[in-house]
RNA sequence: GCGGGUGUAGCUUAGUGGUAAAGCUCCAGCCUUCCAAGCUGGUCACGAGGGUUCGAUUCCCUUCACCCGCUCCA
């Protein structure tokens, strides 16, 4: 079954059939970005498209939102992206191997192999001043390092024309802060009660320090993440109730179930404003076969609200410092935060509080990816090989190709007659060059769940074979009986 | 970032210090009434830059990209 086995065949697939090229690869390439082609736009698209629906619109407690990528600086300085989101590195000169400052250890420590979150430079550096004592965890030789080097992992940019006043901006790390940022906005607006949830897809981009391994981890990449908002007590039962709605997203889009599992995060493992964390992870077939995550879903708790209660109050001093976020420290919490201008009144219980936040996060690119692996399938027929994409209709890139039997006699017009009515209510291709064997064929490593056939037959009794792609059956349906016959089976 | 490997057409491969070959694909035409058929013709490549050389795809250097393993990361 496994017809994929290595990176470089999902890399050749994909090019070949046009879902994912190498960004400006006539350019020679660029690290770590990528480009949907033909198919592989309609299939992103597609996940995109499914996750939306199952996510916000089969819902009454989610809404959706569309939040800009560039945002104030503060919201980062508040989410803890700006001061979190850089690293200090040593790197050992005697064997090179580079580690996060705050992760190396002294010579006499215990092996507790605890797992730390990012701290802030400021606090990096004055615990980890001294390196000489410290020991290289790959090599074993002490205080050998280099002087420790900051890491940035966002992405910045300028905002203002003019340079002399331009300010400096971050692209998002994450499509979550949109979400906090506008949760009095939506609250406002749209008579949500809790328990709800906001819904965003989006570009996010991280520095990160290595990509590697195709569109897995990429430094842009696009996330579909919700923020379900709750009353604290209650976060555990919606935590389960997330975790278990994104896996099952998955299988019934057709995901194999082997190929999926669940991934619970240690306590020493978790971030340290959340709870719980759970990964969804995928069997990839990368080198060894590791599975790889494709989603978290994570508890949060009350941080990321209260942080930007306290984010709000740093404005004027903001200001005051000429709009530059260096020595900007942070506002204290006030006492009352439970009441401030990001809680949220219940007016069954009367009484205000800052929700809880359970979060599933999805990779799209990931999941796209998944997919892709996961439908590829090749077998025998008549001593030829068959590759094809079993693609669930939800996601597969074309539904509907539809071919004349052979080029004449009328049968092109016909079978171009039927596309065009199709195409109005889903996706269609239509082709009448060469073979109708090899049509079919291509339309497999396509894909394409169904094929229609217009042949001598049709123009008698207005009939047409519809021949379906993971059985290659076919069946002989009347033409005004196709659209019904393909939304019934297609889902649609 | 370190170590190892790779880079020839859309794909899979061949080959050489003297101007690159094949199969499949693709395109056009003919022929074709149901699963990559046939015939004819055609398009398309030595990742990029520099050096050595009369001449470099081949040797050397640099660079870019990808893969594997570390490191790192969610």
């Amino acid at each position: 079954m496994a017809k994929i086995t290595k990176l470089d065949d999902i890399v050749s697939l994909c090019k070949r059939r046009g879902f994912i090229f190498q960004s400006s690869e006539i350019y020679g390439g660029l690290a770590s970005c990528y480009d949907y082609g033909p198919l592989g736009v309609e299939l992103k698209n597609n996940v995109k498209k499914a996750w939306w629906k199952a996510v916000v619109q089969m819902r009454d407690d989610v809404v959706g939102l569309d939040c800009s990528i560039l945002m104030h600086p503060l919201v980062w300085k508040a989410s803890g992206h700006a001061d979190k989101f850089a690293d200090l590195i040593a790197e050992c000169k005697k064997c090179n191997t580079r580690t996060r400052v705050d992760h190396l250890k002294e010579k006499a420590e215990g092996q507790a192999d605890e797992h730390t979150e990012h701290i802030s430079i400021d606090a990096a550096q004055v615990e980890t001043g001294d390196l000489s004592k410290k020991v290289c965890p790959n090599c074993g030789v002490v205080g050998q390092f280099t002087e420790p080097m900051p890491f940035k992992l966002m992405f910045e940019t300028q905002m203002g024309a003019n340079v002399d006043d331009s300010m400096t901006m971050q692209l998002r790390p994450e499509t979550a802060q949109g979400i906090f940022v506008n949760f009095r906005n939506v609250l406002d607006s749209t008579r949500v009660k809790i328990p709800f949830g906001i819904a965003q897809i989006g570009k996010s981009f991280r520095n990160e320090v290595t990509t590697k391994a195709f569109i897995f981890r990429t430094r842009e990449f696009e996330q579909a993440e919700l923020e379900f908002f709750c009353e604290p007590g209650t976060d555990e039962k919606w935590y389960e109730h997330w975790r278990q709605a994104r896996f099952d997203w998955y299988i019934n889009l057709g995901m194999k179930k082997e190929n999926l599992r669940f991934r619970e995060h240690a306590k020493d493992e978790l971030a340290h404003y959340a709870k719980g964390c759970v990964d969804v992870e995928y069997k990839f077939p990368f080198g060894s076969g590791d599975w790889q995550e494709l989603e978290g879903v994570a508890n949060r708790t009350d941080f990321d609200l209260r942080q930007h209660q306290r984010g709000m109050r740093t404005l004027n001093k903001w200001f005051e410092n000429d709009r530059k976020m260096t020595n900007i420290k942070l506002a204290d919490e006030a006492e009352d935060y439970e009441k401030g201008p990001l809680s949220y009144f219940d007016e069954e219980q009367k009484r205000r509080y800052i929700p809880y936040v359970i979060e599933p996060s999805a990779g799209m690119d990931r999941s796209t990816l998944a997919f892709l692996v996961d439908a590829y399938d090749e077998e025998e027929v008549r001593g030829e090989k068959r590759s094809l994409l079993r693609f669930h209709p939800d996601l597969a890139p074309v539904k509907a190709a539809i071919f004349p039997l052979v080029k004449k006699d009328g049968m092109p017009e016909i079978a171009r007659k039927i596309c065009d009515d199709l195409k109005r209510r889903f996706n269609c291709f239509y082709d009448e060059k060469g073979a109708v064997g090899r049509r079919y064929r291509r339309q497999d490593e396509a894909g394409t769940p169904f094929c229609i056939t217009v042949d001598g037959q049709t123009k008698e009794d207005n009939t047409v074979t519809v021949r379906e792609r993971d059985s290659m059956e076919q069946t002989r349906i009347s033409a005004d009986q196709l659209l019904n016959y393909l939304r019934e089976k297609l889902g649609l």
